[in-house]
DNA sequence: ACCCGTCTGTGCGCTGCCGAACAGAGGAAT
DNA sequence: ATTCCTCTGTTCGGCAGCGCACAGACGGGT
């Protein structure tokens, strides 16, 4: 069993960025819960019970369609929360969030996080700006998967994916990846060819080990870039005490 | 000049949602102004001044790339707002806001709709709904771009589009709708002749005229119907009231 | 009435990605 | 060691959409 000490409820930034008497008065109702590969925390039409805030997990949010494709349109790891929709007042929504690295997370029931948010003190702005992030998470996903290569899709997954990770070792099949970026498994196979044969990567069978993370920043398109920045500029501790505008500039490139 | 009878702040659907006295305290800051076609509403970095309810007018939010590229993510209409940074803390995003179709819309200073958003209120809940919608129409706009034809996110385009127009007359260039979506114009010629020649829609230089809107309807891909069917169980009369789940299964395809 | 800028139709060849099918290769379980 | 299942590599044909180039056609402006 994971102890509490190996996984402190402050892995999750979210959470670390709380206040003091906010997190207080969370803390008896944060529930440490392993997440399994493959684990789905909801699906369309489920009445949300819980938000999740990952610590070690990487959780996807993905829509699967009615012919059975499906593509992921935002990550949720240690930086962020899933089911937003509890607090935005949707309740539920018509994607799905699956475990996508297995890892833990804590819950937080519905009515506790619900009556967090409507006190509208620093965590409703703190979860709302996040929500802004994560919006501009899935607008770039849109862009991206209009005129970007798959190859440099693969990039951003891995750096993405690498950034909410300790170790670079990503455990996955490229048959996920392949899902995940809505495409088939021998485009994947491919671009993970090309991708090794200059160095950047090395991988087995359902193990990914990211070698040169610079070389990959070489090729990734600017969608890694904007998405960054804005995490930066919006969830970044100087942000943290009011709504209003932080520093900018950090590292868009625009 | 537009007289404000022709053009009430009731259009709008969000401002006609709201509760009286809400309202109240809103009308005398509500100022009508014209939105010519192609007028940017703001751009990345931005920091905007104002929101914007549009009664006739259509946006289209988008995100042009470095290489001048660029593809939208969704639309607002008389249903919608633009400009949910203000509210949402982040002040700013990295997509732009342009006028693609010619009308009116009511704009609001930021500083009053920030309060206003601050009580907590109605109004708060609300927008957060009308929010949670918006993501709904990116994500869909996502996974269209990855599975679907240009025949279809045409029908899909001129469905929306449609449904904010008070006549089944567009005027707008197969140019403008190209970029929009994010294709060739050539794409757009192609497809269009396709729809013509089915006898859905007739057009000529700048206008497209729906004759037929149940045929496109029949081939339009299931995203249409998803996003129409979160912003009517978000934001229909029966949901303003409260941040409970309303009626369900509205006419959702799963 | 004219002119010129913009919009629309059409024709290439090219390429990135898809669909399907199959062979080999790891690795976990027995 | 053997078995079996899943993951990975590779091939081939097909097609949707791209980039480019050019011709005609419309329509607003003077």
């Amino acid at each position: 069993m994971a102890h509490l000490d190996q996984h402190p409820p402050n892995q999750n930034r979210l959470l670390k960025a709380l206040e003091q008497a906010e997190y207080a008065r969370l803390a008896e109702y944060l529930e440490l819960v392993p997440l399994p590969l493959g684990e789905i925390l909801y699906e369309p039409g489920d009445q949300l019970q819980h938000a999740f805030f990952p610590t070690t997990a990487i959780v996807s949010l993905h829509y699967v369609m009615e012919s059975g494709a499906s593509a992921a349109v935002a990550g949720v790891g240690h930086e962020g929360i899933v089911g937003i929709s509890l607090f935005m007042g949707g309740d539920t929504t018509p994607s799905s969030a699956a475990v996508q690295t297995a890892g833990h997370g804590y819950r937080l029931k519905r009515a506790v996080l619900k009556q967090e948010f409507d006190r509208a003190g620093s965590m409703q702005a703190l979860l709302l700006r996040y929500t802004q992030a994560l919006m501009t998470q899935i607008v770039q996903t849109t862009v991206c998967n209009r005129h970007h290569s798959i190859d440099q899709q693969l990039c951003r997954w891995l750096l993405v994916t690498l950034d909410r990770m300790p170790s670079s070792e990503l455990v996955i099949t490229q048959e996920l990846v392949a899902s995940m970026l809505g495409v088939r498994r021998e485009g994947i196979t491919q671009a993970a060819g090309k991708l090794q044969a200059a160095g950047f990567i090395s991988y087995r069978r359902g193990h990914i080990s990211v070698l040169d993370r610079s070389g990959l920043e070489s090729q990734v398109c600017e969608c890694y870039g904007v998405v960054k920045g804005e995490f930066s500029r919006l969830l970044s501790a100087s942000a943290r005490d009011s709504g209003r505008t932080p520093r900018k500039g950090l590292s868009v490139t625009r």
